[in-house]
DNA sequence: GTAGGGTTAG
């Protein structure tokens, strides 16, 4: 075996039938030799051969591996899990050792049979077995399971292989509990993700960076979703410093970005850029996701032109943007109907080094429809499609949409088909822009029907659902059925109103001279923790303007005031025009001072 | 462990 000569499995197997012939015993070392030369060379019937020569009390776990390896390569697995059976088995012969584990786990994933030939949960099954053996999963087996089994939408099966292995004497590292983790909090399985983090402490398991990450980019990104959006990103900053003092870590580039990233999306974009500066100060070297982090959170947030001086800076830094950072600028583009800097920007990419994929296509189809130039939407969907990107179905209802609102009834049919014939069904995005669409041409009845075959598909009508009726009913004039259904939501669905559903109303019930109820409503969405916004108190101005209602203007504008809700153009607009022409400027100028930053902004 | 596109309102 050690001689460069050629075809040497096949002058081996001469020898090994030679020595058979002769009924020269073969030593176990010489089998253990063979099986391992057969096996490289896929001689697999060899392989076998030479272990059936093998007096069976020679025979150990060591070369039972071997054959079993010899078996599963061989793609014979049936006889490679008979074989595996009895070594699991009681009183085996052969007990099972970490090469057995590692033959049969590398086994089931080379051949990607996680979640498919085998079920999670027969794997499962499988490698309790081996603990009950004493033999235990590595850090990295048992990270690359509980990963795999959680992102298969597993993670209860995850979180019982981490525990049945600890409960039956194996010991389990940082990485593996970190893999859990970002699976339960993947789900905002955050009840279980406190379990764990108990059971670490409990264990003396010490936390490392990636754990404190985790947890920061959780508290960062989490928020009640009910009640008033609150983001926990201060947690998450403390958690930083809690980490550095207790633990030794340093923060590293992705502690900063999940930071960062909890402050834009809070709209505490000039945080987010001390965390940045802070982050360079101290070394840490800013990458690619920092960039497109600050990036997002800036262009979100009105400020493209300081996020486009980002971009030149880190370029110069030799941070080169990526896809996503186009898809961040096109996006935000289209947003601010800049069509012409979105299309030139899409071009230049490829230029840069960059090719569009996917979701830069769909970025530019989704921002052209919002932009209502549809039809250009549509040729970049052709072109996405030579391409080769397929359209999903976020692309199908923007399209769709686009077509509705275009009054294009036949072209938003035409790729409802096409979306059919794609494989792809409707969802509730899809339906409820049906809906929108029936609604408004006041086909209540078709609307109606499209709103069954959503129940029918599975999906019960939401507040926006309940928002598009609300709005056609007020737009053809009739706000006493709008405020019906306002009321039917609260009292028989359990779809509480958001602030678009208040703000329709109250725009509304201002506009047909019944700003009392719209006040009234106002004072509604405090009692029900809903936010106003802008668009909420513009409704309101407006109404007060056509009865002139001063006093009670000056109320709401302290109210706008202490909630922090900043006025927009069209606030201005509104009482500009009306307080000047009353001779009330001191109380719109002491109104704007509060405003100053933001405002100048706006 | 971190970054990108969606339906309803003025």
């Amino acid at each position: 075996m050690r001689e460069e000569i050629s075809d040497v499995p096949s002058k081996l197997y001469h020898l090994f039938s030679f020595a058979k012939d002769g009924e020269i015993p073969l030593s176990i070392n010489a089998a253990t030799l063979l099986i391992r030369c057969f096996g490289r060379a896929k001689m697999l019937e060899e392989s076998i051969a030479v272990f059936n020569a093998l007096d069976p009390e020679s025979r150990n776990t060591n070369v039972v591996n071997l054959l079993l390896d010899c078996l599963f390569r061989g793609g014979n697995t049936d006889d490679g899990f008979k074989v595996l059976d009895e070594m699991l088995e009681r009183e085996s012969s052969f007990p099972p050792n970490e090469s057995t584990m590692d033959i049969v786990l590398s086994a089931i994933w080379k051949r990607n049979w996680v979640g498919r030939r085998m079920s999670v949960e027969e794997i499962c099954g499988l490698v309790v077995r081996f603990f009950e053996n004493g033999v235990f999963l590595d850090d990295v087996w048992l990270t690359k399971l509980i990963t795999n089994f959680c992102r298969s939408g597993k993670s209860n099966k995850a979180w019982d292989l981490l525990h049945d292995m600890m409960r039956l004497g194996g010991q389990a590292e940082a990485v593996s509990f970190n893999a859990l983790l970002s699976g339960l909090g993947r789900e905002r399985d955050f009840e279980n993700m406190n379990l764990l983090m108990n059971e670490m402490k409990e264990k003396e398991i010490k936390p490392d960076v990636v754990t404190f990450g985790i947890l920061i980019n959780h508290l960062c990104k989490s928020y009640k979703v009910d009640e008033a959006m609150q983001w926990r990103q201060e947690e998450g900053f403390k958690l930083m410093e809690k980490m550095r003092l207790e633990s030794g870590y340093e923060p590293n580039t992705v502690t900063y970005n999940c930071l960062i990233d909890g402050f834009c999306k809070a709209g505490e974009i000039e945080r987010s850029y001390e965390l940045f500066d802070q982050m360079k100060k101290c070394g840490v070297v800013p990458n690619v996701i920092t960039l497109n982090t600050l990036l997002d959170g800036m262009c979100k947030h009105g400020r493209v032109n300081s996020g486009i001086e980002l971009f030149a800076e880190m370029q110069g830094k030799g941070v080169k943007g990526n896809a996503i950072t186009y898809t961040i600028l096109i996006t935000s583009f289209c947003s601010v109907n800049n069509i012409d800097k979105a299309m030139k920007l899409f071009n230049e990419m490829s230029e840069n080094g960059c090719f569009p994929d996917a979701k830069v296509y769909y970025s530019l189809i989704l921002g052209l429809c919002q932009a209502r130039r549809t039809n250009d939407a549509s040729c970049v969907a052709s072109k996405a499609k030579e391409a080769g990107f397929g359209l999903d179905i976020i692309c199908y209802n923007a399209l769709i949409g686009g077509f509705c609102r275009k009054n294009k009834i036949d072209e938003a049919h035409n790729m409802l088909r096409d979306m059919e014939e794609a494989g792809i069904k409707p969802d509730r995005y899809t339906y409820n822009t049906l809906i929108s669409y029936f609604s408004q041409k006041e086909q209540f009845a078709t609307a109606h029907r499209v709103m069954k075959r959503m129940i029918d598909d599975g999906y019960l009508p939401n507040v926006v659902t309940y928002g598009a009726l609300i709005h056609a009913y007020c737009l053809s004039g009739n706000v006493d059925e709008a405020m019906k259904i306002f009321q039917n939501m609260s009292s028989s669905t359990n779809v509480p109103p958001n602030t678009v559903i208040y703000n329709t109303l109250i725009d509304a019930l201002c506009k047909s001279d019944k700003v009392e109820a719209g006040i009234s409503l106002l004072g509604d969405m405090k009692d029900k923790g809903v936010r106003p916004n802008t668009i909420t108190y513009n409704a309101i101005f407006k109404g007060l303007q056509e009865r002139n209602w001063v006093e009670k203007a000056f109320e709401i504008m302290d109210q706008m005031t202490e909630n922090a809700c900043n006025p927009d153009y069209i606030t201005m607009e509104v009482l500009t025009q009306w307080l000047s022409a009353i001779g009330e400027t001191e109380k719109l100028r002491s109104f704007l001072e509060g405003y100053e930053v933001s405002t100048s902004t706006a």
